[in-house]
DNA sequence: TCCTCAAAATGACACACTGTCATAATTGAT
DNA sequence: ATCAATTATGACAGTGTGTCATTTTGAGGA
């Protein structure tokens, strides 16, 4: 978490550095991006940097955790729109995020983000045993504890809290994953279309749905 | 891909290169080691390092291809077991793979695996965009389409080549965030038995064959 | 107005790592 | 024994990290 200093400065000053961020980690990766480089992009001397952050990390997933905290509350219209059904909420989340996601204004610092950011316990040098102390990381399982409450359990194959938990993280795994294709094929000879993505994702949901395996009516 | 100077090294010499990867790929993730641990720990100098391979990178992910290498025949083994019963070689395959992965002798390196690590186009820096050219990149893509050849498609509701592949894609997300669970599990408090993750993958397996929703009848 | 002190700012510094390159050693063929 | 090609080697330039002793700032009190 930034420190108490950073919450300190100015408005200038604060802004000039999300600037900052948002400019090199739009450029390159995490791993690629460089304290070196946010400070002289923002303009402060590297000594200062480190009054305001622990490091690289703690200004990446605080950045990271404002994006995602305005596009994650969408998650939760939705969830409310459909009165719980989290199958139809995560089909217009994704309809919705792919886009933000992918043509919005941090389109670019998507691009860069792997898809371990969001899992701690990856980073093992720069947070030792304090991930979880990260608000970023706190905030991504207070949100699966929200999301859960929310949640018509009725039409589900569930069993217990565990296993609504599971499902809720297979769907955003595939979610995570489903972004990830898509921006690794804008690389590639045939890049997929945004309405390949959605689609993408519609069939996948659907099998984690109605199952992969056709029915016995099918089958007959 | 080592260079051809690695391959003409007498075999001394190249197992003690493969014994400092593994110790060291054992004793952090991939960021976290340094050609220079890596050297010392091989007793070459720098120097032939890079007559070997292009990077530490170089070395990790033919060493990696090496293992996976080993575990992934047995997916074929399930396959041809099971008639191509995607579903139920998958089954066989994890509770295997989960053994191997979490208790045999490269334990500790799936340890510091990352998820990202089998998605080529995660290292920009390092791999620039010749990722495709490594041959363990170039070998999970193989795989890909071995296994699609070997599926029954007959009880699958899919429609192209292109559906079965993500579907395929699907389960090995599935089976790489369950074990990468399973790590994560073991650094906190109550950890999963590897039982436990065998329970949890056979549920989300199922989720996916059969579907999460209840059917008309069970809800009937 | 001047003084004091805690908070903030600063950049030089020690240390670590990377990849290269000029040079030296080795090998195999003639 | 000679030569050319291959391999070995470690010093080095370049880049980055996080710290720390020192300086600057600003708010409150005399």
């Amino acid at each position: 978490m930034p420190k108490a200093t950073y919450f300190n400065l100015n408005e200038e000053k604060k802004a000039r550095l999300m600037q900052a961020a948002q400019h090199e980690f739009s450029r390159a990766p995490l791993e690629d991006v460089s304290v070196s480089a946010i400070v002289k992009d923002a303009e402060i001397p590297r000594g200062s940097f480190y009054q305001y952050f622990e490091n690289k990390e703690d200004l990446y997933y605080y950045f990271l955790g404002n994006i995602v905290t305005d596009i994650e509350q969408h998650f939760f219209d939705m969830l409310k729109k459909t009165h719980g059904d989290l199958f139809a909420a995560m089909t217009l989340f994704f309809n919705f995020a792919v886009e933000e996601i992918t043509e919005g204004p941090n389109a670019d610092i998507f691009k860069n983000v792997g898809t371990n950011d969001f899992q701690h316990g990856q980073n093992s040098k720069h947070f030792g045993k304090n991930h979880h102390k990260h608000p970023f990381f706190k905030a991504v399982l207070a949100i699966e504890d929200k999301i859960a409450t929310s949640v018509d359990r009725t039409k589900l194959r569930i069993e217990n809290d565990e296993e609504l938990k599971n499902l809720q993280q297979l769907l955003f795994t595939v979610f995570a994953h489903t972004i990830g294709h898509y921006f690794r094929s804008q690389k590639e000879d045939s890049p997929e279309t945004i309405a390949n993505a959605k689609a993408e994702f519609a069939t996948t949901l659907d099998w984690i749905a109605n199952g992969a395996l056709k029915s016995k009516k099918e089958l007959g």
